[in-house]
DNA sequence: TCTTGCATACTAATTAATTAGTATGCGGCC
DNA sequence: GGCCGCATACTAATTAATTAGTATGCAAGA
């Protein structure tokens, strides 16, 4: 049988987006806001939302009328285990390819690289 | 309706990265090295690899009794729009919080990124 | 030649993912 | 009070993904 995906899928990704930077909202926000970039139900919405709920990815509180989602886990957390399990499934867990790879098809520049990397390993000096 | 991913799927991402290993292999082949990770049926690995076939990420050739298969495209290309598709869902393409991510998370040290800018950014004084 | 092994083609079953319609209830406004 | 708008719950349809069984054929060895 098919496994559930163990990260976030396209489009439950875009949900979550949108309730992370808005940190609280009802269906109908989230709606309003994919409304902007594709036409979309509403109890389309509602469905995603609550396998999110489901997965453990939303939380649920009926405060008035309508329910209120909040994120379980920080946009952080989600979006880093995304990024271990992107890493391992296509490059064996390997950082240095991926490096290469966004270097050489222009995502980052050397500069922006190299600066990363100064801030990174000389942050003032201490700790 | 579900649309068909457009980049590999996880079972898929590991056939093409056998062929891709071996340059040109039956579906025998594919089988006895994915054995060695996993329980899988033979007829399993062979509709895989005909779906991918159908895809376009895999060229078959009847040349002797089994088919042989060949990707269709380099890996290097492959994982490149695997990066880009990533970073553009999951970043919206920027690559700087990738990066910091890769870094917080320790998959690679600010030596090794500074190593990569400088490989990258001083490739001997020319061209 | 008959059996055996391996190969392919076809069939099939299950669950996830995506999208949305229908049923129904509740709180206001006319 | 009854209708309207909005909300949720339930139902449903379709395709992808994953896994594998069955049917069938061919070639080689006993």
């Amino acid at each position: 049988m098919r496994p559930r995906s163990i990260t976030l899928t396209g489009n439950e990704l875009e949900i979550m987006k949108i309730v992370w930077r808005l940190e609280r909202a009802t269906v109908r926000d989230v709606y309003e806001e994919l409304l902007k970039e594709r036409k979309i139900a509403y109890t389309t919405v509602m469905t995603m939302m609550k396998v999110l709920e489901q997965k453990g990815h939303l939380k649920r509180s009926a405060e008035d009328k309508a329910h209120v989602y909040q994120p379980s886990e920080s946009r952080l957390k989600v979006v880093g285990s995304m990024v271990t399990e992107f890493l391992n499934r296509v490059f064996d867990g390997s950082a240095a390819p991926l490096l290469a790879h966004l270097v050489d098809q222009k995502h980052i520049t050397r500069e922006e690289l190299a600066q990363i990397a100064k801030v990174r390993s000389e942050p003032t000096g201490k700790k």
